[in-house]
DNA sequence: CTCCTTTGATGTAACGATTAATCTATCGGA
DNA sequence: TCCGATAGATTAATCGTTACATCAAAGGAG
């Protein structure tokens, strides 16, 4: 290894010259400076990020807890989140709530014995993370959630799909959830509600057993599904093809997050997407000011969602056109 | 925070001693032993991982080197190896090749310069990763790779697969692939051509031009498709069933790795998935005995892959039956 | 009664970087 | 000529652990 021992050695001055030229902290002549920053860069000096720790008590190291890192969405976070990081030379750790409250706080315990910096916490669904006093930390949950420092606009997102889904002229809607406990897929529903209007019938219904009582409702007239997942929307669209229901034609489906699914799926599937290249942004943004103790610059941001269409939506098959302009839509 | 100077210090002995009875190394005796053990564990005493790493050069952290963090197959990777790994103790600093070599030179060498102990490397495809001297590495890729320490038998699942299709009495098979770059892919074709036997007839198509070309087959009396990944067997579902074509009553279809949309899928989709946990605990167990200098006691293990039979294969349609036992299978 | 070995515990030098305090020329101003 | 200010560099302490060398006391063998 190389150290600033040797850097020191072999240009004949003091460690603390060297540190100071490469850390440009104290006072250093010119030419002394870049013949060592030189020689540092010849030989590929790199400091040791332990000793600085040890010294300064920053790692440079951040902790990602997420609720289980199966979770589909689990790889765009942790992508935008890398880049974002490493943008700022910090790198990420990985925790695994593995699915329920315990280890969700082990996770954090345990990183934070680790020496990272800060942790980006994706809470377990219905849990509020309890973080070690002192430990900066950023909460990405919901942006109706007040502990979340940033988040998608779920609520936002689901209207913006009630919105379409209203304007395409349907009345009967069925709305598919996967877990009343979590809170993003309840701004999901209560989104896709607002959006939908005051003159839409919604029926909203649950998991697999919500599942089973979709043809049912196709039955009944309801010629819209609106799943608060894309993955919920396949398996919807499962169940619907089965009963020789047809998608878009006799129903309209709609689905959560764009994930990869949902454009190879058949038809493909509309969908809302969650910009999270900006909601990493912000959240290691917030987490480095915490970690710096700079007052919060921006608090509880909503990065809104994107909506993409595609061909699993059509207009009501009913000729039951209410154009509705819905004009309270929030960005 | 609390250090060994501290307990020393509560406790009247010196450092050394408290260090001594901490790690089992010194020569201690009992009562002081379980005295010390006893105060540290009251005030939560948790040594510096800096401290130590500085000290002994080992940081109990690996780097994980993705291909693409995108990539639907990540999350349980990440989820396997991150369980394995905190078994040990061991943390997991991830790194990201953003889908081309020169990234995932960096990454590698960004990995090093954190002092991570070693890294685990799925490599991106077509590349081989260049690791700096001295860094404990190990490589998952495909069994059929000398450079992979361990990994999926990608060719036995293939052969699997294969074996069933062929064993359903279809004659006429397309084989779809994403990449012909992909060794891992590559090794999936063929095992499959293995698992069919010499008297099916065997089309591979490759990519989205492949795709396009799959009805066209299907009309031509293929009566099974054999995509090398779920994703594009769900696309090629939907181009079929685009074209009017049923899924398995015309036409068979299988995928490969078990993502959760196969599950979602209608029909669900038979498949064969990776053993990712067991793959993760030889990862891990020959790492760390590089990382220790021990000489391998594994090398190329090749874990095999578990059919998972489901809705989307039957019988092919027309009544050629021709079942051909195939013995020389390898478990 | 020595001498030697063993047990239990201590002292201390690293590991590599940071940083406040200190020292030495040198230069300008009076 | 002398003093103070200042640029430029050095000294040394420190972060928390580990590991090696040392040391005192006690027990056993001769």
């Amino acid at each position: 290894m190389t150290s600033l021992k040797q850097i020191a050695k072999e240009m004949g001055v003091s460690v603390a010259t060297v540190s100071n030229v490469l850390t440009g902290k104290g006072r250093v002549s010119e030419d002394m400076s870049a013949r060592i920053k030189a020689y540092a860069q010849a030989i590929g000096y790199k400091p040791s990020v332990f000793a600085r720790a040890l010294k300064t008590g920053q790692s440079g190291v951040l902790g990602l807890v997420m609720p289980d890192l199966t979770n589909p969405l689990f790889p765009r976070i942790a992508q935008s989140l890398s880049i974002a990081a490493e943008q700022r030379g910090l790198g990420i750790l990985i925790g695994d709530s593995r699915g329920n409250a315990d280890r969700q706080r082990e996770a954090i315990h345990w990183l934070a014995d680790r020496g990272v910096d800060g942790v980006l916490i994706v809470p377990q669904k219905g849990t509020s993370p309890e973080v070690p006093a002192g430990l900066p930390n950023v909460i990405i949950n919901t942006a109706s959630d007040p502990r979340s420092a940033v988040a998608a606009d779920h609520v936002g997102g689901g209207t913006l799909l009630g919105r379409h889904i209203s304007e395409l002229g349907h009345t009967h809607v069925a709305l598919l959830g996967g877990d009343p406990v979590s809170e993003v897929q309840q701004d999901r529903i209560k989104g896709m509600i607002a959006g939908l209007g005051p003159d839409v019938t919604c029926h909203t219904i649950w998991g697999d057993d919500g599942l089973a009582r979709l043809c049912a409702l196709a039955a009944e007239g309801v010629s819209a599904v609106m799943a608060t997942s894309d993955l919920l929307a396949l398996g919807a669209h499962s169940r619907l093809s089965q009963a020789g229901v047809r998608v878009p034609a006799d129903i309209s489906l709609t689905g959560f997050d764009d994930l990869p699914l949902a454009l190879a799926m058949h038809p493909a599937l509309t969908t809302v997407a969650q910009d999270m290249d900006t909601i990493a942004t912000y959240a290691l943004r917030i987490l480095t000011d915490r970690i710096a103790q700079k007052p919060d610059q921006t608090q509880g941001v909503a990065v809104p969602m994107q909506l993409v269409l595609r061909a699993s939506t059509t207009r009501a098959p009913t000729p039951t056109t209410t154009p509705q302009p819905n004009t309270e839509f929030r960005t």
